[in-house]
DNA sequence: CGCATCTTTGAGAGTAATCAAACGCGGTGG
DNA sequence: CCACCGCGTTTGATTACTCTCAAAGATGCG
């Protein structure tokens, strides 16, 4: 039988998609990492309003960032995979303006402010590394804000899978059009601007076409070049070294 | 007669409400603007798809950023006011995925890469302050996206008046809750994600309220401890070192 | 087996888009 | 000085997308 691929660190994948990391710099990095936990689903990792001493990283699992409306609703502003360093940006910022909550059972890596400042003030290219990861972040809300702004719901749908699903293909987390998405109607619903129920009439409508099935958190896409279409998905936005993994 | 306060530099005052920067980096990073240039209205000044060698400041004027989509609709990402630097960003990404446009005449400082890479390797505090701008560059991008998803039409605008009115009185440039504001109405439905039919209606019912008034360029706030409410502004995203300058 | 969560369905209501046309104002040139 | 022109704004009528509310099915976990 063939051996299992030998499984690469996920941030590694990340960073290497996206930067031009050095070994050195990543090793220095990862040497931070040490302090490990696993929580369940729907852990708040930060909230609105904290002032966070450390960053995290997300080793396996599925999380998300959101911000609360005062009548009680959500805007969930991003996914986070497994690689990602999603709160990085609060080492350059006092407060959180928004909350990183888990959607799935994960393990995070926790790092601390000061040593990782200490190492950017040492690493000038390790910096630049991190800042340009903190850019491609912003690009990836511009291209939520465009679609949230501009596009009909069935194709902002679309796009936030194609999105998704390249981010989790970059870690190694999809296999013959399929993944584990661990999430639900109403957190896409929440993420696209729209209401549940009409997340769900859309994704009926996608299956109905055989584009897609998304039941049970098992996303399965049958005809990705269309859903692409619809999608009008260009991965240039996630500026990723090399040409998208999926196609 | 009180003579006028003393002119200060768009950039001093903006960096300066947003972070701890020092003179001295402040001097170098002045020392690198000396390349100026006025522009007209409607002067795209890097497009989407570009890879610029050089980022901008805005000295004087107004713009924007924005992205076209494929039916030609336009979703405006970001307005700039004199003291941005509105692609800062693209410093670290080699293409562009959004384009930057002025809406007014505006002057122009340019600093190329080259210059500010130097700057950046040689000045860790330096970095820390600009990787800090584009952070919080994205915390505004956060804010627009839950607006577009989650807000009513009318406190989205609201709530985009209010974002601009802070971010210019940062740099002087409101009097008395007025203030050119120098984008049409269109301009705003593309920022807004709505048509300019229902933002023109959006502010006449705020006209009619004595709210605010929008004619020909000039934005007067009547009423600006209900524009707060009825956006719900809570001006944390901005992240200024000092409470909010209008109140 | 029972409960909680998530998904699905239907009906009715509203918000905002689209289309089409008129209006107002400032600038230009005769 | 007036007529014209273009940009931006305003208006009205119609369409349609999406929401809300309410309730019924599924599914999986304990």
């Amino acid at each position: 039988m063939a051996p299992a691929p030998a499984p690469t660190h996920p941030l590694v994948r990340h960073l290497r998609s996206t930067t031009d990391i050095t070994s050195d710099d990543l090793d220095a990095l990862l040497s931070l990492m040490r302090d490990q936990q696993d929580v369940d689903k729907g852990y708040e990792v930060v909230r609105e309003g904290d002032h966070p001493t450390r960053c995290c990283l997300l080793l396996t699992g599925f999380a998300c960032r959101y911000k609360l409306m005062s009548d009680g609703s959500r805007q969930i502003v991003a996914f986070n995979v497994p690689g990602d360093l999603p709160d990085l940006l609060s080492l350059h910022l006092g407060v959180m303006d928004h909350s990183l909550a888990t959607l799935a059972p994960s393990r995070l890596a926790y790092v601390p402010h000061d040593a990782l400042r200490q190492l950017t003030a040492e690493r000038p290219k390790l910096t630049a590394c991190l800042w340009r990861q903190t850019i491609i972040d912003s690009s990836m809300f511009l291209e939520w804000m465009t679609g949230l702004g501009r596009r009909a719901a069935p194709s902002r749908l679309a796009h936030l899978i194609c999105e998704v699903m390249a981010r989790l293909a970059i870690v190694g987390l999809v296999d013959e059009g399929q993944t584990i998405l661990p999430v639900t109607q109403a957190d896409l619903a929440d993420a696209l601007g729209l209401s549940y129920v009409h997340v769900n009439r859309i994704l009926q409508e996608f299956s109905r076409e055989g584009l897609l099935d998304f039941r049970r958190r098992l996303l399965t896409v049958h005809d990705w070049p269309r859903l692409k279409e619809i999608a009008e998905f260009d991965p240039t936005y996630l500026h990723l070294m090399q040409p998208a993994t999926i196609d």
